[in-house]
RNA sequence: GGGUUGGUAGCUCAGUGGUAGAGCAGCGGCCUUUUAAGCCGUUGGUCGUGGGUUCAAAUCCCACCCAACCCA
């Protein structure tokens, strides 16, 4: 019945019509390969462990499902590999047990399928932990080839369009994903046993605030107006401190309207967190303690080894040391290094001699836009030359106040805000700031950065402001960044499921 | 936005103007403890898309689509 051979020449042309034919076959005999359920009583992979373990005893009896993802026929005995999330176990079915119609369809499963096998577990003669198959049932027919190999989905556009292929192909990829999962449980253990309360807010808002990003734009049919997609989560979280509540974070998507990198995809999740009576210091202990608790929770080690495919390390970050240096400090030393000594003190140039540094000396043309003010010129020399340099933990404090418009300065040089900058692995991966909680104050740099246009004014956010809003500590975390961090992910892409691609023309 | 590289069988890849290839997967056969099983046989292609050059194009030319990397 499962003779592929009598087909016409048209469907054997295709392995998709081949598994139909399959499907239609299996059909004729009454069975439906689609199942609503199937009841299993241990994972495929804690099967395999718990025999390993000498917790589950030989001929114990077993109901466990995956998908199918070799195949090894000897003839009258058959050897599967199922899968599921727990990992693999080897299942073994033999002729006489099964009977023949049962073989005939054990023998004729398709690499992909899922079924639900109940047997007992037993060791064959090459010590592997398998499940003697006393019945099976396909639960759950594929029609389509799975993506074979031992070295997972070469394609990459593939890979993520079809993450799911990515999935299935590669073990590591399935390995990143779920400690990226492990990684935000953690956060909110962390948070939830520092007596913080996660909140939620909204993503879509009349006037984006909370950042300097370009935003998305979306229409609401029923109440007739735009509303963009949130460029960050503060300003809400702020009014939620003028509420009282006192210690808060949110786990939450950001979207900006900017290109797509290895670094930046348009989608991407923030953390935040704010803390009333704190200030940058408390968070900043915030900030290690949590990246600590996360590293030895997830990776069970502050020691963090970035690795090549073949598994040779490029890069070692190690968690144990944080280093807090100022901006100031940095920005002058690596550009003294750069310029070989003849720029000793950036910030004894005048305004224009830095432009004009910047270009010559620096030969950072490209970087810096002639509309650029001072404060943006010096922003640009430390993305382009300080910032890639901070591989290991790095606070970076006492940014210029131009930088940080909801921050307070610092009482000891009311140039610079009471800010951070957490640096790792040649990215930022964290500001921090104390939060700017004076009505006046806080209205004035915001007219100022609106430029005069009222519509990017958010009023509502000044008017609870002006209600009293305690002291506090902010942090933003990028969660992706932070991921590839510790995930040992050189791309953001490979630490979203599903990073932002062009829609495929049709 | 610019540059580079790539897109050929389900997967991984060869193929620089002359019949579209290999390995694995698939299908058929043998094999009742295999594990990237093995052995024998065998099917499978809009060569990213659209134009052009040529007796002849996967290959040369032009445009476009998608992706990765670098730069902006």
């Amino acid at each position: 019945m499962f003779h592929i051979r009598s087909m016409s020449m048209d469907d054997t042309n295709s392995l998709i019509e081949q598994r139909k034919a399959k499907l239609a076959a299996l059909n004729a005999k009454g069975l439906n390969p689609f199942m609503n359920k199937f009841t299993t009583d241990i994972e495929c992979g804690v099967a395999r462990a718990k025999f390993e373990a000498g917790e589950l005893a030989e001929g114990a009896p077993v109901a466990l499902a995956g998908r199918i993802t070799a195949h090894r026929d000897m003839g009258k005995s058959q050897f599967m590999d199922l899968k599921d999330t727990s990992g693999r176990v080897q299942i073994y079915a033999q002729k006489n047990a099964l009977g023949e119609e049962q073989f005939d369809i054990f023998k004729h499963l398709d690499m992909g399928d899922f079924i639900g096998v109940k047997g007992t577990m037993f060791r064959t003669k090459t010590g592997e932990p398998s499940v003697k198959v006393d019945s099976f049932t396909i639960v759950g027919k594929s029609l389509r080839p799975p993506p074979t190999g031992w070295h997972g989905l070469a394609d990459t556009e593939i890979r993520y369009r079809q993450r799911y292929l990515d999935l299935i192909a590669s073990d590591d990829v399935k390995s990143t994903f779920l400690k990226r999962s492990a990684i935000t449980h953690e956060i909110r253990q962390f948070f939830h046993g520092r007596g913080y309360v996660e909140v939620e807010t909204p993503a879509m808002q009349a006037i984006p605030g909370g950042a300097a990003a370009a935003p998305f734009k979306t229409f609401h049919n029923a109440l007739g107006c735009e509303f963009y997609l949130r460029i960050a989560l503060e300003l809400y979280h702020k009014r939620l401190l003028v509420g009282g509540i006192n210690k808060l974070f949110e786990i939450g998507k950001n979207f900006r309207n900017e290109g797509l990198s290895r670094r930046h995809n348009p989608e991407f999740t923030m953390l935040e967190a704010y803390e009333a009576f704190g200030d940058y210091a408390t968070m900043m202990e915030t900030v290690e303690s949590l990246i600590k608790h996360l590293a030895q929770k997830v990776l069970g080690t502050l020691v963090i080894d970035h690795k090549t495919p073949e598994g040779q390390v490029y890069k070692t970050i190690d968690l144990t040391h944080w280093k807090r240096a100022r901006y100031k400090d940095l920005v002058r030393e690596k550009v003294a290094e750069k310029t070989e000594g003849k720029i000793k003190d950036w910030f004894a140039l005048t305004p224009a001699e830095r432009r004009h540094a910047a270009i010559e000396d620096l030969k950072m043309e490209g970087e810096i836009a002639t509309g650029y003010e001072d404060f943006e010129v010096t922003g640009a020399v430390f993305e382009k030359l300080v910032e890639p340099t901070l591989i290991q933990p790095t606070f970076v404090t006492h940014l210029p106040k131009e930088l940080v418009p909801l921050a307070k300065l610092s009482p000891d040089d009311p140039t610079t805000v009471e800010v951070f900058e957490c640096c790792i692995n040649g990215q930022e991966i964290s500001p921090g700031y104390t939060e700017q909680n004076d009505p006046i104050v806080q209205r004035a740099t915001l007219e100022h950065q609106a430029g005069g246009e009222q519509q990017k004014l958010d009023d509502d956010f000044l008017v609870a402001l002006e209600h009293g809003m305690p002291p506090a500590g902010g942090i933003g975390i990028g969660i992706d960044r932070l991921c590839m961090m510790l995930l040992g992910q050189e791309s953001i892409r490979d630490v979203i499921l599903f990073p932002q691609m062009k829609p495929r023309a049709s």
